[in-house]
DNA sequence: AGTACACTCTAACAAATGTTAATGCCGAAG
DNA sequence: CTTCGGCATTAACATTTGTTAGAGTGTACT
């Protein structure tokens, strides 16, 4: 059941049976939430991490004036909310973009982690070093590449990710968001959004359609998003 | 010698005198680098992790039509790139803002840390989760807000992590930044930077020549930014 | 079958932001 | 003292992006 956790964290260095063990001792209950709700809310401190076993979901914050931006899309496999386990109190909400299955490990039991498994606790660590490389990705996006780059890369990283999870069948994925929700992620207008999913589409390196991607031109999509990897570590090497 | 550091860890939760040891004996030589020059090498695996002493600092990414974007801004007291510790190799560059004093703590020290020392190994993941909570708010300011509004942002961000460190006087901080620099970092055109910090220099609340940015109006300052420091963890509380 | 609703897409116009170029200022180097 | 070069500033114009409005489309519900 935490199949997804496995390949998420095994992707950067071996996972022990113990390991695994370790991690699945730290679960506690699982819930579902549909799309729309919150899974964690802004302002709160929760006493448990939430790891994602289906579904995708996002962090997100809004402004006085109404505006939302998405900080991060989060998949199967992913901790939501892992920082909460010492950050303590929630800066942004989280909220599921699909319908979510979920399930919650408890922050004594990371902690009796921290103490005994000091393996383990780089490799959740870790996980969280590459949130904050992809959040560089995406502040790197939003203020240097043009708006069809941005969204190539995106949909670069989306696809990888999704990859690692065993998400993808061969070059296409689910993607559940509106495009007024993707003018969330790139923070944009609702309109100029479907300007730039139309230019994307005209190049001919996606179809997008029924909330499905497909990957046309793989190398081209990626000359356009300047998308390089390495950001994500999927290099297994000791930790 | 490594005051700036206790004050950035101890700001969150209390640090032991044996754990300051600890901190210190991770510590190996010194070096200055000048205005302009490159800490870290994008690409390069380091060995060991840069703890700034004196100067300011940041992270970057270029792109193939030469632009740059910083990612983050590193005060006195910030390991510049302590997630190479798990990241291993570097996927951005790191460069000298102004004058940098820094010190180089090993990478098997560090990791002897994380074998024996779990309440501290907590204190610096809890480092590196800061430093994501805020990317995600230049995400937010990237994304959603006025560019007046995010300027402001920048200032109360910087000021409150300055003074944390003891590198403000009164409401006066230095800020060795060029227009063009700025611009790097909130995603503009020089000639927009220009616009956006004359219009918060008309506005009143702050005076800036010189290097020197001095706050005019807290309030009406945090008010355009709507700024709210949660995301900086600056509670001291068990971790 | 008909209605309501959410979503996509387009048009027309307004506002924000980028580009190019020129001017002035000031400190470093000769 | 003079010259040079980097930086801040402004203007004029081009391009991108936002706003408002409305038409089309498909689906769930009655």
């Amino acid at each position: 059941m935490l199949e997804s956790l496995y390949l998420n964290l095994g992707q950067h260095d071996a996972l022990s049976d113990a390991e695994k063990a370790l991690l699945a001792g730290a679960m506690t209950f699982e819930r579902s939430f549909a799309v729309g709700q919150d899974i964690v809310a802004s302002g709160s401190r929760p006493t448990y991490s939430t790891l994602i076993l289906d579904g995708l979901a996002a962090r997100y914050k809004v402004l006085e004036n109404g505006g939302r931006q998405f900080t991060s899309l989060q998949v199967p496999g992913d901790f939501v909310d892992l920082h909460a386990f010492l950050l303590k109190t929630m800066d942004h909400g989280i909220v599921a973009l699909s319908p979510c299955h979920v399930i919650f490990a408890d922050h004594s039991r990371l902690r009796a982690i921290t103490e005994e498994a000091p393996h383990l606790t780089r490799l959740l660590w870790l996980d969280t070093l590459v949130d904050g490389a992809i959040h560089r990705e995406w502040i790197v996006a939003m203020g240097r590449r043009s708006k069809t780059s941005h969204l190539a890369h995106l949909l670069c990283e989306l696809f990888v990710r999704l990859q690692v999870v065993q998400r993808t069948s061969d070059m296409t994925f689910h993607l559940p968001l509106s495009q007024a929700e993707m003018a969330d992620v790139l923070g944009l207008s609702v309109v100029h959004m479907n300007r730039v999913i139309g230019a994307l589409r005209r190049v001919g390196v996606v179809a997008w359609a029924n909330h499905t991607v497909t990957i046309l031109d793989w190398h081209r999509l990626q000359e356009i998003a300047e998308f390089d990897p390495t950001y994500l570590s999927m290099m297994r090497e000791p930790r």
